[in-house]
DNA sequence: CGGGATCCCTGGAGATACTG
DNA sequence: CAGTATCTCCAGGGATCCCG
């Protein structure tokens, strides 16, 4: 609503495609939220498990992360009232049908992931070049 | 390399997989490459209708987000040398094969809208219950 | 028309320390 | 073990003005 609106909602009354892609990628944005999501896509997932497979994530953020995804019903959260306590996160059906899109994107990644680096090593010479 | 890096690279030893999505993510991050590329998929366009398409985008972010998706290969950028000057962008092929991807994207977000609304509805429910 | 250059602010993310 | 709470920093993005 404010134009200080880092979201880009603002673009919903847009094409309906923009708004769409628009909303996974902020929910699935992030540094974290994928790391997350293939993890807890394997099978229930541990805090420490997580904290530990992710590799750079700090408690802070994947609590954050972890917190937001549950949220939009990407993760499912299970505590066990145990001592000490033990809590574990699985993707939900939900998440699992993103996740088989993301692969798609994954594929594409991989695909062309030397063509783009060249692409943009070519760029850079020629506008090195120019500055 | 340094702590202080917003960008994800840092888990490129990761699985492959988080690696790769993460790469795809990080081209078409930010507010207005998606709608931008979606646009420049239907065709030819010129820079100012590509502002009054979009929506709510600054010259900066607009000509910033172009010059990255060029430097990726994903745009052709192409200058006819008139008086006024006259610019158009066009979407690759790379970047029409990435379209179709985000498409099972833009699926997949709208199928689910509804839930995961309602899903996060239900937590701040929950949650604003709780605090 | 199609940008560049500059200044400013905000929100995402890191570091660190504390708790049930 | 699984978080919270605070502080801080920086890069993405907005606003504005200038230029060939």
């Amino acid at each position: 609503m404010s134009p200080r609106n880092t979201d880009v909602s603002a673009q919903v009354d847009e094409l309906p495609a923009v708004c769409s892609v628009i909303e996974v990628l902020n929910r699935v944005s992030g540094k974290w939220a994928i790391g997350i999501l293939i993890e807890a896509t394997r099978g229930p997932v541990r805090f420490t498990e997580l904290e530990r497979a992710i590799n750079g994530i700090s408690r802070r953020m994947l609590t954050l992360t972890l917190r937001n995804l549950e949220r939009d019903g990407l993760l499912e959260r299970t505590v066990y009232p145990t001592v000490p306590p033990k809590v574990e996160y699985e993707a939900t059906p939900r998440a699992r049908e993103l996740y088989e899109y993301l692969m798609g994107l994954t594929g594409w990644a991989e695909r062309h992931r030397g063509a783009i680096a060249a692409a943009r090593a070519d760029y850079d010479r020629r506008e090195g070049a120019v500055a």
